[in-house]
Parts: C-alpha cells; sequence; structure tokens
DNA sequence: CCGAGGATTGACT
DNA sequence: GTCAATCCTCGGG
C-alpha cells in the first residue's frame, strides 16, 4: 500500500492543454488492474517518467494532422479523458490519452515507466518467468514494452480514464524536475520532428532514449 | 481491391 | 550501424 495520499485524475483533468497535461503526467502513477493466476484483482502501478504531446491540426506528426478523420482517429475528437490505443507496425500497441477539448484532436503517448515499490510482486514474477528477454524488471523505456507489461490493447480505446476502465492515473504529488526533448521515431514529419514536445523526468534511467 | 508504410523493438554485422 | 517482424490503416485506382 502507499504510503502517502494519492488522488485519482479524474476524465476532466485531461482537458487542459495538452502539453500541461503532457508534462503533468510525468511523474504521475498509471494505473492497471488486472487478474492474477488465482483469480485475484491485483493493481500494477507505473509511475511515468516520459511523455509527448501531439497536439492536432497543425502538428504533421499527428494522426489528425490537417482534420484526418478515420475510424481509427475518431476517438481524437472527442473531449479529453479517454484512451486511445492503435497498433503500430504490427507489433506494438502505444497507450495514448486524450486530451483538450471536443473537436480538438490532440493526444499524449505515454512513452516510459517504472513500476513503483507497492506493485504487486505476484504478478511481477509471473511475467518475469513468462519473458526472460526482460532485463530491467521494473523499467519500460519505450512504449511497446510498457503496454506489453501492462497488458494494454485496442480493448482500451475509447475507454474513460478512471478506475471502472480498469486503467486510471494517480497523483500522489510527486513532481520530478523535466526536461523537453524532440519526440521520436517522427522522421516523416518535416520540420515537426524538431518541436519539443517530449517531456521526460530529468536523467532519469527508465527513459526510452537519449 | 491493392500497395505502402508505420508515434517500435530486438537481433545481428 | 542495418534490418526483419507483422498486420492494421489509409489512400489511391
Amino acid at each position: 500500500m502507499s504510503t502517502a495520499s494519492s488522488t485519482v485524475l479524474e476524465p476532466a483533468w485531461f482537458t487542459r492543454p495538452t502539453c500541461v497535461v503532457a508534462a503533468d503526467l510525468v511523474g504521475k502513477v498509471l494505473c492497471r488492474k488486472l487478474t492474477d493466476s488465482d483469480g485475484s484483482e491485483k493493481v500494477l502501478r507505473m509511475r511515468i517518467s516520459e511523455t509527448e504531446a501531439y497536439i492536432g491540426l497543425e502538428d504533421p506528426a499527428c494522426h489528425s494532422h490537417a482534420g484526418t478523420r478515420t475510424e481509427r482517429t475518431e476517438i481524437m475528437y472527442a473531449q479529453g479523458g479517454v484512451f486511445y490505443v492503435y497498433l503500430t507496425y504490427g507489433i506494438h500497441y502505444l497507450l495514448n490519452m486524450i486530451t483538450a477539448v471536443a473537436e480538438s484532436p490532440e493526444s499524449v503517448l505515454i512513452r516510459a515507466g517504472f513500476l513503483t515499490e507497492d506493485s504487486d510482486r505476484l504478478i511481477d514474477e509471473q511475467y518475469q518467468s513468462a519473458d526472460k528477454q526482460l532485463t530491467h524488471p521494473k523499467q519500460f523505456a519505450g512504449p511497446g514494452k510498457l503496454t506489453k507489461r501492462l497488458q494494454i490493447d485496442r480493448d482500451l480505446y475509447g475507454k474513460s480514464i478512471e478506475p471502472t476502465s480498469d486503467v486510471w492515473i494517480e497523483d500522489d504529488g510527486c513532481a520530478p524536475p523535466i526536461s523537453l526533448r524532440p519526440r521520436i521515431g517522427i522522421d516523416y514529419a518535416g520540420d515537426a520532428k524538431d518541436w519539443l514536445l517530449r517531456y521526460v523526468w530529468t536523467d532519469h534511467p527508465s527513459l526510452s532514449k537519449k
């Protein structure tokens, strides 16, 4: 159990400007309710160390740039406070949170995090035995590795960011130092590849790249 | 209908 | 440094 008092962030928290939400999410706790092998429900808690902002119509790197509106991106046009999950490279699910107001198709990508000390140990050990490739079982430096650990997939698409969705965010007052970096993996986006829209916990070991 | 490519990762030269 | 894996999405014909 956590010693510091925590509050659950409400969906309305995510309706604020995207860059503010992206910065504020660093240090927050991403919570995932899972069913353990014995049938009991457990909660994994992963503290977020890195995020990226995708700022909508005028952002060439954003799926909704220039008002692109498809079946996949439809959820981006919803009011902030819901999840956007999609499959990339046919392999990895990426976890995003929709931000800002309705019809402003912006989101925050969760890129990295690390398990907190009160995360359930049974699930942790279960996962380690199932995936021996993992060298740092508590650090998840990359958006695909993070979703794999938390067992997040398309089922979460469009769900509200709150405990009834089995994925939610808690704030326990942690406010780490934050640095800005260019976003990763968007070389196709022209000048936007240099925009400082990646928010990292300064010098934290769990970051996805340097 | 079909082809191209991806908000990645891990393995390998 | 290079490259394959793997499949859904998207745009073009």
